[in-house]
DNA sequence: CTAGGTTAGTTTACATGTAAAGCAAAACAG
DNA sequence: CTGTTTTGCTTTACATGTAAACTAACCTAG
């Protein structure tokens, strides 16, 4: 009956965004309760920790450009999770800061952790290191190759 | 001077998005100079390799939902890459099929295996087994965690 | 002080992803 | 055969990412 079933070949590429695309569909799979994307809960979780913040840090942390973070903080505003006020030192930067109805969500902030878990289940202490140093050669690699 | 660089939590996802990304963006870079994205790239090289297929085997091919691909297809049917036609045997499948235009940019067919390369670099066989393993396990704990 | 360059942020245009609704064809139950 | 369900695809609405143009504020050389 011939299953029409092209097999990819073992590409690296295709596995880290499999891997990655299943990740991240379970962390919208556990903050959709609360309302959250992912991005948007970074850039919370940044915010939580340390006080109000310039947009480019929010974006350096998010590791996205500067216009994807600007328009996370507008939705985030909308929805009065973040407030935007100029900087009193520097008029080019806004400085976001979380709001009350930010800071209630604020259990969420070690939910990574919980991620961390669910995808390390089975795996020693070394394993979970290995995975970290692995991970981090190849993405200096792959900066290093784009030159 | 106090450069506010607030220190980000050690997160697997980070990392994976990071890694992810870096590697997406050097695929993009690689790409760029034959106007074609890594997601049209991972359908030309499904129809290079196996003859006609219809959306859905492309949809499970790259990862992504229907809609994704069926619109992927729309771009890709505009630049004259890639034809639709309804599938003889079952009229609801539409069946793509690469055009000349399209197989001329076979040469790229293995691209993949550069960037393979590329982030692999520095590794021994044996770490580049394990990443394959390690990763594909903690694929299979997401998806075993989504339920 | 002013001119030119740099920096921070926003806006716009566009590619991509998902979810949900709609449609047409096939499959199935009776 | 007929009515219902399932399946494949498309369409729409919306969130996100990038690149490039634009604005405003700061910095620096003169």
């Amino acid at each position: 009956m011939a299953t029409k079933k092209p097999e990819p070949p073992r590409s690296l590429g295709r596995q880290l965004n499999f891997t990655t695309g299943r990740m991240n569909a379970l962390c919208q799979h556990v903050l959709e309760p609360h309302d959250l994307s992912l991005p948007q809960w970074v850039i919370l979780s940044c915010l939580w920790r340390h006080g109000p913040l310039p947009v480019r840090t929010l974006a350096e942390f998010v590791g996205t450009g500067l216009p994807a973070a600007s328009r996370l903080v507008d939705r985030m505003a909308e929805r009065a999770l973040v407030t935007r006020r100029a900087d009193p030192g520097d008029g080019r930067v806004t400085l976001v800061d979380v709001t009350e109805k930010g800071r209630a969500l604020d259990h969420l902030a070690s939910f990574y952790e919980q991620i961390n878990a669910a995808l390390f289940d089975g795996f020693t202490d070394a394993e979970r290191e290995l995975v970290f140093t692995l991970l981090k050669r190849m993405e200096e690699n792959a900066v290093k190759a784009l030159g």
